[in-house]
RNA sequence: AGCGGGGUGGGGUAGCUUGGAAAUCCCAUCAGGCUCAUAACCUGAAGAUCGUUGGUUCAAAUCCAACCCCCGCUACCA
């Protein structure tokens, strides 16, 4: 039997999995997995959680608790997410087990064996008090190209300018303030110089590689490698196997990476056949497939290969299928700035298969993809709900309640025996694109059949038919039924516990998963009884898909004002111009605040996505933004200048529809005091609740969405937040 | 900043490697049809000078150059 090896990118066990690592990796890795063993393939799919390496600690840190803690916690979470979803793992793992920590040691030792490790010393900050190694990034000190005093050792957050932890003046340690001092640490290096050109023969050879992945990775080969350092002084990671190292550990991209072959080990050794993983990585006839994202690329194309030349007699990887990123709201997703959906999270709303759906029709394979709720709801509702969901619907419940068994086929006519080609067609095109990770294209061609099927079942009219010809009508039923069945088998890598329902629906014995594509074949059985049909998927209410966003259906763009006039009919309102990249009307009732020529020129946050309305007589197509209380106000403005137009953010989706003022006044907006930064909590006026902040100063007032006992700051590019141009209460109601 | 990817009707996309009758498909919009089905389905229409500016050519979304914008990597998010 063929054998396929499927690799999935490990997630970070330093948080909950969200749609980017499903879209990205996971789902793309299941999809490919399921339709092999369909193909009748032996197929392994391995992957597990990261959890070694620096934020885990940084994490851990914060919370007072070990490293190991933290790990498991999301470790644990994430395989019931994992599991929820549907992802069929031959074995999800982690990286802190025995049979890792043994196969990196192996591979450590291995390499350095053939001669491709050095050893080098460099200098490096120790902090005597903590008696430890300190990361660059855990040195503070003065920067050297501007005056900021707190810039880390690895980068000043002031200047932007990337830094050495050597070049900072007056150093100090971030954990407890004394100053570390300079010693020299030997470390070892993975001599990566050694396979350029091997590397770059094997991936001239790969052209059924995505594109931007063998170019990309071309690329890097031109520039030449650099030997990369592989240990390093923490505690939390794989010790490294050499005397004299008993304090350092492996560097965690270095050895996660194993983590592929020390599964498939641990997989093979769990059956009590210890040798089973040589199957899947000796034997060269067996391609490996790696689903990733595009920053994880290097890693799979160039590091891991390099390891696996340099330890020799493994297979290198057949394809590296990288995947884009898919956004949310225009933003990356970002735990730190709490742009992110939870698989726990989203799971508690939606079906696995639904949400497998969406991300499929829209996996940014070969670029960014966009994630937004309305887009989520639009693509369930008329394409899987609608087309898919209820052409089998309705074939099947007619059948039922006009024969409540599956019908005989009589006579096929032109008709019916082009609608059965077109089947095989579709058939084809889902398996082929399929095999060629092409998913979204593969989900394509099963929606299309579920249209073809749409068509048909209209133009054959059963509905009149069982009335002027029973013995035709059930025989186009039997041809509706084929098609049913066709979806069923060919949906199953997409959805497969729906695809299994509609299976056992159609009176089919076994499952789709013990019949493979065999099932296309199989005949229906004519006669047998059919349960009671009911809708595979239900419509999405918008109101679910809201409930995550409508926090956010703001758009909020910086605003210049240009021209202030008295309203001619008005006591207390204003006539503003502003600019908001393009110019818009609005009226304000600043009057008894601000004189004319105070605002002119202000830069302000505008609401652009109010409906208008007129104000005694006047048309304002927006809303700018102020604080407000007992009787002071401010203007909300951003902390540093940027230009008219730019987009102001919550963090979350921008929404794009017209917001009412009745809603809008539902949203809470206020002043609000940063009182701590780590974790960040906000004074929002007699209460205090945890907010996320990009980079926020202890004591500033900024302006933030609140939402139950969490807020969002908003803010622009570059991490500016929204601040007030006058001085205002903590609490104070923005509108 | 360097490198890689992308910028096609309102939103998403195909095509661009091998230039050729003003461009694919899905959703949304509009007009019809049907009534089996989750107001679902089917048919038809409107809608893009293919990021900008130049160039090559009889002919460019498609090739070349410059520029603008978005994303990622370089810098521990798939």
């Amino acid at each position: 039997m063929e054998r396929v090896l499927v690799c999935c990118a490990w997630p970070y066990a330093n948080g909950p999995i969200h749609v980017g690592h499903v879209t990205g990796s996971l789902l793309p890795a299941d999809i490919f997995a399921r339709f092999n063993r369909l193909v009748g393939k032996d197929v392994m799919m391995v992957s597990g959680s990261d959890m070694h390496g620096a934020p885990i600690t940084v994490s851990a840190h914060k919370e007072g608790v070990s490293p190991e803690e933290i790990a498991d916690r999301y470790h644990r979470i994430n395989s019931k997410a994992i599991e929820d979803l549907g992802i069929s793992f031959s074995l999800y793992t982690h990286t802190h087990t025995r049979d890792h920590e043994e196969v990196a040691k192996e591979i450590f030792l291995k390499l350095m064996e053939n001669g491709h490790l050095s050893r080098k010393s460099t200098p490096q900050y120790y902090c005597t008090r903590c008696s430890r190694f300190l990361p660059d990034r855990y040195v503070e000190g003065s920067c050297p190209h501007c005056d900021n005093e707190h810039a880390r050792g690895d980068q000043c957050d002031s200047c932007g300018m990337d830094l050495n932890a050597e070049e900072l003046s007056d150093a100090r340690c971030q954990l407890c303030g004394s100053t570390p001092e300079l010693r020299e640490t030997e470390h070892f290096f993975l001599r990566l110089s050694d396979f350029t050109d091997e590397l770059t023969r094997y991936v001239e050879r790969c052209d059924h590689w995505r594109t931007h992945v063998r170019s990309f990775t071309l690329n890097v080969l031109r520039d030449g490698l650099i030997d990369r350092p592989i240990t390093r002084d923490i505690s939390w990671g794989v010790p490294v196997p050499v005397e004299g190292f008993e304090s350092k550990r492996m560097y965690v991209w270095f050895e996660a990476v194993m983590g592929y072959l020390s599964a498939t080990k641990e997989w093979a050794a769990a059956r009590s056949a210890p040798d089973d993983w040589e199957r899947f990585w000796k034997d060269g006839s067996v391609k490996s497939y790696y689903f990733l994202g595009k920053d994880n690329i290097v890693f799979h194309t160039v590091i891991w290969p390099a390891m696996l030349l340099g330890v020799g007699g493994l297979n290198l990887p057949h394809n590296v299928v990288a995947n884009q990123f898919m956004n949310f709201g225009g933003q990356k997703f970002s735990k730190s700035m709490g742009v992110s959906i939870d698989i726990p999270d989203i799971l508690t709303k939606f079906s696995a298969d639904v949400v497998r759906y969406y991300l499929t029709a829209n996996m940014p394979e070969f670029k960014d993809s966009e994630f937004t709720w309305k887009d989520f709801a639009q693509r369930i509702n008329s394409e899987l709900v609608a087309t898919f969901g209820n052409f089998v619907h309705r074939a099947m419940s007619f059948t039922f309640k006009n024969y409540g068994a599956i019908p005989h086929k009589g006579e096929l006519d032109e008709r019916d025996k082009a609608m059965l080609a077109r089947v095989d067609e579709a058939g084809r095109d889902v398996l082929r694109s399929l095999g060629a990770c092409e998913f979204r294209e593969a989900m394509k061609s099963l929606m299309d059949l579920a249209q073809s099927g749409n068509q048909y079942f209209d133009a054959v009219a059963p509905w009149s038919l069982v009335r002027t010809d029973k013995e035709r009508c059930g025989t186009v039923l039997h041809v509706s039924l084929e098609i049913c069945k066709a979806l069923a088998v060919l949906s199953y890598p997409f959805m497969p516990s729906s695809a299994e329902r509609m299976w056992r629906g159609l009176c089919m014995e076994g499952s789709i998963e013990e019949n493979g594509t065999n099932g296309m074949e199989m005949p229906l059985k004519e006669g047998s009884t059919m349960e009671k049909p009911a809708p595979l998927f239900a419509k999405v209410e918008t109101g679910e898909s809201e409930a995550f966003s409508k926090h956010s259906a703001l758009d909020l763009k910086v605003g210049k004002v240009t021209d202030v006039q008295a309203h001619p009919n008005a006591d207390k309102l204003y006539l503003m111009d502003v600019d908001v990249g393009k110019p818009m009307r609005i009226v304000s009732g600043l009057k008894d605040y601000y004189t004319a020529d105070e605002l002119r020129e202000k830069v302000l946050i505008i609401v652009t996505n109010l409906e208008p309305a007129k104000l005694r007589g006047v048309m304002s197509e927006g809303m700018l933004l102020a604080a407000e209380e007992g009787g002071a106000l401010a203007l909300l403005t951003p902390e540093k200048p940027l230009p008219a137009g730019t987009q102001i953010s919550s963090g979350l989706d921008v929404g794009g529809g017209r917001l009412s003022f009745n809603e809008f006044q539902k949203l809470e907006i206020r002043a609000g005091t940063l009182v701590q930064a780590d974790p960040p909590k906000l004074d929002v006026g007699g209460r205090t609740v945890s907010c996320t902040v990009t980079s926020g100063e202890v004591g500033r007032r900024y302006a933030a969405y609140v939402r139950g006992s969490s807020a969002l700051v908003m803010y622009g590019p570059d991490d500016t937040k929204v601040v007030f141009d006058r001085d205002i209460a903590a609490g104070a109601r923005i509108r």
